[in-house]
DNA sequence: CCTTATTGCGTTAATTTTACGCAAAGGTAT
DNA sequence: ATACCTTTGCGTAAAATTAACGCAATAAGG
């Protein structure tokens, strides 16, 4: 079964996607990570990914390697760059199409393989596999950018959070500090959240108030042309 | 010499890139087609490019397609996408990383081949061959996002230009209208032009100051991190 | 029970954006 | 030549937005 049937006039490169799968757990971004368990960079980290199949598009191989990993189907996915430099697989020429995922920690199933795969805080994630910590890197300045025009920050929160969780998230992404009552006060007058049941009248003020993400509202501010801006 | 030589165990998608080449006139956005002389799509007009060598990465193989038709060897070249679909080349399984080149329609030289060749006003693109609409527009929308964080504008004008000629170029890209006071306001405050000889004491009013990219001054500003904003 | 941290709701000052006025001077048409 | 229109440079004032921060109510912790 060693045959060598696929055969072209020129080389061809292999081609694989890559998919760095982001979750925030009310702190700090995570990223998934899978420990090597072969040659090269045996016992290295690096992002869940594969071959493409020939009938599949990168983005549908990216999505099949997620929901691997999460047991997920419908996260939020997206191309963000090809990697091709000539040696970053010390095997074979490949090229990898990058992609990454936002995802929901809490509908996180572990994966097929949960034994190697692990969640890393930004700033504990080590020295990876391949060209990994570039592509890692890509992968955060996408993410900077891409907040500042989508409202990409709810598909990595439950359903229902705080403003302060909201808030924790959009400071962990830029890395930067907001002040909270400003924070508050410009997020409010997007008009992009709903409050969940409003808190009972007399009920205790420091129980925070819940929101959800008014997806209704965000498509028709959209449409109007808008930006979040931060 | 039709000797298929190269065999691998599993299929393998052949890899091309594609560059999208963008030029200014003064007025309106242009970019660079190739007509095709052969099938599929013989006829029809396409963005230049080829088959990635096994010993080049992506945006060295966008760099030579850019020199074969221009001559241009240092233009600005970035990638944009990588273009999956299963069907995107009727005869075969080929997967593009598409880029696109700003350069200064000046200093284009006719290319090698040059008769098929030509340059298109936005509004006057035909349909194109294979997927290269889809491309196009998103090459578009890239290079919208783009202008608004990092001042790529001035890699489409001649090197000495018109604050005027700066405006119609934001205009083109952006499909905006900008106060010319304002927009003249906000791009000297910026900091990132220089003028050229100041206009004589006595001399004419009409005659337009004329400005020079401060490339230094801008390295300065984008350490700090600033943004653009239109 | 006292201290501290969190939440909600403001206000004010600083800054930025937007809209537009105006004069000098060169072109254009008659 | 004359009258008129356009382009350019330089402002200014109002409107809107951002940034800084005050404060009271109330949980939570010791």
């Amino acid at each position: 079964m060693s045959e060598q049937n696929y055969c072209y006039k020129y080389p061809h490169p292999s081609v694989t996607a890559d998919c760095v799968i982001f979750g925030f757990d009310g702190v700090s971004i995570k990223v998934l990570l899978i420990e090597r368990g072969v040659e090269p960079f045996k016992g290295k980290w690096a992002f869940p990914g594969g071959f493409m199949n020939m009938d599949e598009t990168a983005e549908e191989c990216a999505r099949r390697e997620l929901e691997e990993e999460t047991g997920l189907r419908d996260a939020s996915v997206e191309q963000f760059y090809t990697f091709s430099d000539v040696r970053r697989d010390p095997r074979e020429r490949v090229i990898t199409v990058a992609h990454y995922a936002l995802v929901k920690l809490s509908e996180v199933k572990g994966g097929d393989d949960a034994a190697s795969a692990r969640w890393f805080a930004m700033d504990e994630v080590p020295s990876l596999a391949f060209d990994h910590d570039r592509i890692l890197r890509m992968a955060l300045n996408r993410l900077k950018e891409r907040i500042c025009f989508e409202p990409i920050g709810f598909e990595l929160l439950p359903e229902v959070f705080t403003m302060t969780e909201l808030q924790n998230l959009y400071e962990a992404i830029l890395e930067v500090t907001f002040d909270r009552r400003n924070f508050y006060n410009k997020m409010l007058k997007l008009g992009i959240l709903m409050e969940t049941e409003p808190r009972p009248d007399g009920a205790a003020r420091r129980t925070p108030t819940k929101y959800r993400f008014n997806a209704e509202k965000y498509a028709e501010l959209k449409q109007k042309g808008f930006r979040l801006e931060f």
